[in-house]
DNA sequence: TTAGGGTTAG
């Protein structure tokens, strides 16, 4: 063991700059090879990129390295963003060394540096060594931090393939899969694709091979568990997630408390968030913006806001993520000012540099509350390339707010930064359709078909006695179909009572009135909404999922039918909930 | 000495 009363360590504790440093170094160069080791050891150990830099020095002085202490430095190299590069030089040494090859202890640490950008590209030949150099069965670090970086590297079907192939996993194998699964789902975006539900159905599957094995699920397991189940909006999984949790005496620590308020907002249970968000006992920064994140996306921007101010009681620091969500509630709620105010904070108060995300989100406050001139030179004025987030935020503003020629400008940068979405000639074709600018409808559609452009499927899902019903528009494939229709034509009916006027100009195309208002009837909301009035009990809430954004003739119905049928209907849509009740929506029509 | 966990603009 190290003697850590040993004069040199004691004096090594209380460097604080590089010429003290310098100096114990000299003394320690008179010591043997065996407390040198030891001493580079310890000094790694400590974690701080001071200590790895100048270890990384002395490194260089020792004659004859052994592969241990290369494995120690490389592992605590890989441990800071900006030294990564040193970690691959000092393998390179390994790789010519005359003696020396790596062992099963050198490459995890380098696969997790390879799973983050700039990285990513020096993970497959990393790979090409472990099979030269390891034999199988290899051990489960190098598995683990393998099929951890074919995730992030986004070769999930490589990630899954390697774990196919090994016969008894382990806790961690099992963890590093599902996570693996919840993880690359949420990270495409916080909308539902087909993508994106089949790799967190896939994760919730592999949760149930999980329990017939004899491995035993730990914390780290529920958080990649109940994350699949925030991003596929199942309550009732996520809610038996939790009954795991407490059941099996696991701690609820903050990595679950996290996934928990998440995944409660995301279904949109937002009480249940709230009241667990108050139990929890060691709060950091992440609960905060997860909680922060849940009252914006329901349109409680003042609560955003006040949680905001209240995690600096705590002695939390805002980071990135702070930022960008209560800035998300300010935009979602009209609170102009007071999202401006966060945005100049960040350099003044906070030290922070503005990333991309930010002025992403800065141009929306400005633009949703029509400030168009505003946001439109913010975006001009940007120390960075705005990336077609940022256009379309614009465009969105543009269409809200009635101004064509910003629309048609944004567009053009849109469609060279992102010439196969179909989201971004949908817009601008609504935006002319609305005004009954057919001619430029077909021009836009034209051009969706040159750039061979398919518009993306609408979908819903619902949740009905734990079992989700997908609809996609038009949909007859379900089993109730004919009775879904037949109560769409008697909803329709009634709203006509309320005095309900579709709002045609929503319709993509250009067709006859009465034919652009069935196929606004048809809308997969429409369909699950219809679904739900039929086969769930009445006292129930109806919850909704759609990949795509409520339009505004389902939205107005929607609120029609909140209060013809005396139904609260929670819908998530592509951004953010709509709580509809009595009439009216959370989101005050301002989304 | 080495692997697996929560939040984030449209």
């Amino acid at each position: 063991m190290l003697n850590l009363n040993h004069p040199i360590l004691q004096k090594l504790q209380k460097c604080h700059n590089l010429n003290t440093l310098k100096q114990v170094h000299a003394q320690m160069l008179t010591t043997g090879l065996s407390f040198q080791t030891y001493y580079l050891s310890h000094l790694l150990n400590t974690s701080s990129k001071f200590a790895s830099t100048y270890a990384f020095t002395i490194f260089n002085h020792i004659p004859n390295p052994t592969l241990f202490l290369y494995n120690t430095l490389i592992s605590s190299l890989t441990h800071h963003s900006d030294q990564i590069h040193l970690a691959f030089s000092l393998y390179n040494h390994i790789l010519t060394h005359k003696t020396l090859q790596p062992n099963s202890f050198t490459f995890p640490s380098l696969f997790k540096a390879c799973a983050s950008h700039p990285w990513l590209q020096h993970g497959p030949p990393l790979h090409a060594h472990v099979l030269k150099f390891l034999q199988p069965p290899y051990d489960p670090f190098v598995q683990n931090s393998l099929l951890n970086f074919y995730a992030k590297y986004g070769k999930l079907c490589v990630s899954r393939y390697l774990f196919d192939q090994i016969s008894e996993p382990d806790l961690a194998t099992w963890n590093t899969m599902l996570a693996a699964y919840a993880q690359s789902a949420s990270h495409v975006s916080y909308s539902t694709s087909f993508e994106d539900a089949d790799m967190s159905l896939e994760a919730l599957h592999l949760f149930c091979d999980m329990q017939l094995s004899q491995i035993k699920p730990n914390e780290v397991t529920l958080v990649a568990l109940i994350s699949a189940c925030s991003n596929l909006g199942a309550l009732s999984q996520g809610a038996w997630a939790h009954g795991y949790v407490l059941r099996n005496n696991l701690k609820l620590n903050r990595f679950v408390g996290t996934a928990l308020v998440d995944m409660y907002s995301k279904c949109g249970c937002l009480n249940l968030a709230c009241q667990l968000f108050d139990e929890l006992s060691d709060r950091d920064t992440f609960c905060y913006n997860a909680m922060i994140g849940g009252f914006a996306v329901h349109g409680h921007g003042n609560q955003a806001l006040e949680l905001y101010r209240n995690m600096k009681l705590e002695d939390l620091v805002p980071d990135g993520a702070t930022i960008v969500v209560t800035m998300f509630a300010c935009s979602h709620g009209g609170l102009v000012e007071e999202g401006l105010e966060i945005f100049e904070s960040m350099k003044g108060v906070h030290g922070m540099e503005p990333k991309l995300e930010h002025y992403g989100c800065l141009i929306d406050l400005l633009g949703r509350a029509g400030r168009l001139k505003e946001a439109e030179e913010r975006l001009q004025d940007m120390p960075m390339k705005p990336n077609a987030i940022l256009w379309r935020s614009l465009l969105g503003a543009a269409k809200l707010h009635g101004n064509l020629e910003m629309g048609e400008a944004a567009l053009k940068h849109l469609i060279e930064l992102e010439p196969e979405t179909s989201g971004n000639y949908v817009l601008l074709s609504n935006m002319y359709a609305s005004i009954g600018r057919w001619n430029d409808v077909r021009r836009v559609r034209m051009l969706m078909k040159d750039h061979g452009v398919d518009k993306l499927p609408g979908f819903s899902l619902v949740e009905i006695n734990g079992a989700m019903h997908e609809f996609l528009t038009g949909d007859k494939a379900h089993p109730f179909s004919k009775e879904i229709y037949s109560k769409i034509g008697e909803i329709n009916r009634r709203l006509l009572e309320y005095g309900h006027k579709p709002r045609t100009s929503e319709v993509l195309f250009d067709v006859e009135e009465e034919d652009k208002e069935d196929f606004l009837s048809y809308h997969s909301e429409r369909l699950a909404i219809a679904f739900a009035l039929i086969a769930s009990s009445s006292s129930m809430p109806i919850r909704i999922i759609k990949n795509l954004r409520v339009c505004g003739d389902c939205h107005a119905i929607t609120k029609l039918i909140s209060a013809a049928y005396q139904r609260d209907i929670i819908v998530r849509d592509r951004n953010r909930f709509h709580h509809f009740k009595d009439g009216s929506c959370s989101c005050l029509d301002y989304w």
